[in-house]
DNA sequence: TGTACATCAGTGAACGCGCGTTCACTGATGTAC
DNA sequence: TGTACATCAGTGAACGCGCGTTCACTGATGTAC
């Protein structure tokens, strides 16, 4: 008993999906262990299938890290969105503006508190995502995080609040510290800090950043 | 020819310095390629030495990693002094004290520029240094980058530059910012950026931290 | 509807790699007398 | 100043590991006729 334990039980000769597989197996890969645990052995552990059948779909592990990677980015992203979807509604543009800026880097903070391994795998890795105009790392709206950001600071212009001559590398600006306190609170000396407190530091942290921009 | 082209050449059995020899091996390493790159083996073949005469010194890789952390800790703070040092003597405390905060920050972006492998091996592993009182992280000041800060922080407090009330927690606002521009630079999307465009983007980091805080 | 065939997704075995770590050892060094 | 000895830093060989990647293969599937 208990001699063919084995995980996914393919009927078929022939997978019929592995390359999608491949992907889920390697995010679940980054989420309990960042970008270095995406490892083509176990990827293909996982979906049942010999190690080297990913070359069917993937030139080399460089390349489903990159896919694996992308998806945790439109994740990102998702979350960013879900951030701003769940706002009260404000008759107000300015405030609605403002407070669509500030779910942008909660979403990104709260994502990357919950999920550490992928938001590492998001971003520690290859790409730029600044001009990912391309890839599929965008969100149900259809942008990347980079463009949410970017659409927020275009809202806080458009509302006044944000001075038009201060807007060019302004993404930039707030990126770095968001992301700043996000690698902190991952693998810095603010890791073990609860998450109401971590709320506060994120909230802290973003009203520095409206008052300096 | 050729065949003995050893690296070290010992005369003598013993080694007689094999610790130190280990984590400058070690940094070096950690230089060219971050900390997964600092590698037992490595160090030892470096250092002209069988691979397990490491346990005459270390525990195991974390330690020697551990050390090594430690150390390239300590010369981001040198960074910082020295930036600290090359300021301009001036009569005004108030402006003074800016500066030294300024160069706080310029130091730690200057390093993270041109040392990114002993960079990331400072800060992206192990061991917390917010509360870093023991080790041997600190500069030639005795103080360690986290310590740099606070110090330059209380500065600002102390000139009125800073309200007091804005003091607590101000160490990981400015961190986080300087830090997550540090991070987009080595890996992220302002990977690419000249010199010069990196020091403009600082400065323009650095003037959005002092207004925000 | 049936048959011949090309395609190509997944197989099985093997390769060479560098790694961390353990073992029993040896021999230079420093100390006690 | 000389000898016996304990110490312990570095040796040499070996282990088991998981990895990425290549090779010649097989057999289910879909297509052309």
């Amino acid at each position: 008993m208990a001699a063919d334990a084995g995980k996914p039980k393919r009927g078929t000769y022939r997978h019929g999906d592995l390359r999608n597989a491949l992907v889920r197996a390697g995010l679940e890969l980054a989420r309990q262990g960042g970008p270095e645990a995406v490892v083509l052995r176990a990827a293909t552990r996982e979906a049942g299938v010999a190690p080297n059948a990913a070359y069917r779909h993937f030139a080399d592990r460089a390349a489903l890290l990159h896919a694996v990677s992308q998806e945790a980015m439109a994740q990102v992203a998702r979350t960013m969105e879900a951030e701003q979807a769940a706002l009260p509604p404000t008759a107000d543009p300015a405030a609605a503006a403002r407070a669509r800026f500030r779910a942008v880097g909660t979403g990104y903070l709260r994502f990357a508190q919950e999920e550490p391994g992928l938001f590492r795998t998001a971003f520690h890795v290859p790409g730029d995502m600044s001009h990912a105009a391309d890839d599929s790392a965008a969100g149900g709206s259809g942008k990347t995080p980079f463009e949410l950001l970017g659409a927020a600071l275009d809202g806080l212009v458009e509302t006044g609040r944000l001075p038009a001559d201060r807007r060019p590398g302004a993404e930039f600006l707030a990126w770095s510290a968001v992301h700043g306190l996000a690698a902190l609170l991952i693998d810095g000396p603010l890791r073990g800090l609860q998450p109401d407190q971590v709320h506060d530091a994120g909230q802290h942290l973003i009203d520095m950043v409206e008052r300096g921009l």
